[in-house]
DNA sequence: TATACTAATGACTAATCGGTCAGTTGTCAA
DNA sequence: TTGACAACTGACCGATTAGTCATTAGTATA
């Protein structure tokens, strides 16, 4: 599946420099040095393309963050990691930090833009568990606020380097935002997000229990995936249809699919599923 | 011209529901119960029309955040009088905002990126003069990190309001900002943003002496300008051509013009045609 | 060499786009 | 009532779009 490969490459340059929808077909396979129809060998529409690329970056992205902060981390560096892994990415994939990232999600319909914000979601909520660890002595009032800090302070300096191409050392800029936001998180008073935002963006972005299983079951039926995922998925599957395991045991289970960067993104929905229900 | 008002109103809608590039005339023409032939009696493109729509609302935006920082305004309240101007407009022209401010400006050609950029450069310029008045005592090498720790900040709580639709007290919401910016004044050591970008952006979005020539001569035809302002334009006008002014009578010429909104964006380009050239 | 099968092609369709223009309507003064 | 004129209409145009499908090219097996 080479040929897959390519299309999706070319199409995020190709999305970068025009926009999705300023973006044919024909360009792309052009591009592609393909026919028409070979395009749609691989692919049923535009839509399933851009579907494609959001999972397959996010995907990945997701899972690096997530080992970078995971629990074997020092504390202070949990932010910087963050951050590190966040830029270099965007750097490396500066095609879909462009197309994605810089939120022109207008014209995507509402399944993608479902999609997207259950990925940015899930991001915020790395970010909060990381503010909670590193910045342990502040009032939990505040977390929003330095997470929205975090990422705003993200934000306006991924565009220097994404749109104006604005050069700057990886390891200075990571500093210098991870100084600023503890700062904030030092001396900032003034709560201006309630810890209820949360809850509310929480309820948007959950799966139903039907639709979490048809999630579990697309996952075991990849070939590429072991035996004691395949389990895992299996038991967490059967879980959610009479619940009988321990809290224990499915953060267990879900500690051994993480293993598969496709899975982390189910884990987080399994267990955002998990924290509506009771 | 009220249906000019009216196509520019449903059309900022319709854009702002379903981006710029999936609108089509036919969809615009139909919410505001006009015919096709209409529409183009009062724009010449849809081009024009975006064109239109971005000098509507940015020069009555950027003469609005002049205004409320302006050299009267105590110095401690110039922060937060424009994070108010902004945050208010942003919220009653909604719209626009979704739509420009998102920058999903991909789906734009390279005259209205140009456009765009100039007026942001502007509103960039006067939050660098801000933070050097109101924060007088900081180190100039750290004035472009607050800049952008501020937009950053703003762009952060800006989305939570237009995408999210979350509701914050518009004081309470300011003030964290200023707080915030303020305790990074004070404490933050580590600078990622060296001086020279300011100067990189400076040069790519100047004007030439023809292009401001044209500029000034175009408000000039204008009905209802009156006469101090129509003669300053014209000193400033024949002072490009043959330089005999000096500095303090250009700056003059230029406040005079700056009473009229229309006129406050060109005044900023005439003064930093003039930086540039010397 | 003949057969079978997959990969790939590009002319084709129906729909939609921005934009045009010959013709209709409404509103005045004469 | 008439004529002049501006405001307005919507059928129409060429270009372009996403998506289809009968046909062909390439390759491995018998």
């Amino acid at each position: 599946m080479v040929k897959k490969q390519i299309i999706m490459e070319k199409s995020l340059e190709l999305f970068a420099e025009n926009g999705f929808e300023a973006t044919s077909i024909q360009q792309i396979t052009e591009r592609c040095g393909i026919s028409k129809g070979a395009f749609y060998l691989h692919f049923k529409s535009k839509d399933e393309l851009i579907d494609s690329l959001i999972d397959d970056f996010m995907t990945k992205f997701v899972a690096k963050i997530e080992r970078s902060v995971s629990e074997g981390q020092p504390k202070e560096e949990l932010l910087y990691n963050y951050l590190n892994v966040s830029f270099s990415e965007f750097g490396q994939q500066a095609n879909f930090a462009k197309v994605f990232l810089k939120e022109q999600i207008h014209a995507f319909n509402e399944e993608l833009l479902n999609k997207m914000q259950g990925y940015i979601t899930i991001l915020n909520k790395i970010l909060l568990s990381i503010v909670q660890r590193q910045f342990d002595q502040l009032h939990p009032s505040m977390y929003l606020d330095i997470v929205f800090a975090t990422s705003g302070l993200m934000k306006s300096h991924a565009e220097l380097f994404l749109i104006e191409h604005y050069k700057v050392d990886l390891h200075v800029l990571c500093s210098s935002i991870v100084e600023k936001v503890g700062i904030i998180a030092e001396h900032a008073k003034i709560q201006a997000i309630a810890p209820e935002y949360l809850s509310s963006v929480n309820i948007k972005t959950s799966y139903s229990k039907e639709q979490l299983m048809e999630l579990l079951e697309s996952i075991q039926q990849e070939t590429e995936i072991n035996s004691i995922i395949w389990e895992s998925l299996q038991m967490l599957n059967e879980n959610l249809q009479e619940p009988k395991l321990s809290g224990a045991l499915i953060q267990g289970l879900l500690k051994n699919i993480k293993v598969e960067s496709r899975c982390v993104w189910v884990a987080y929905l399994y267990q955002s599923y998990l924290e509506n229900e009771k």
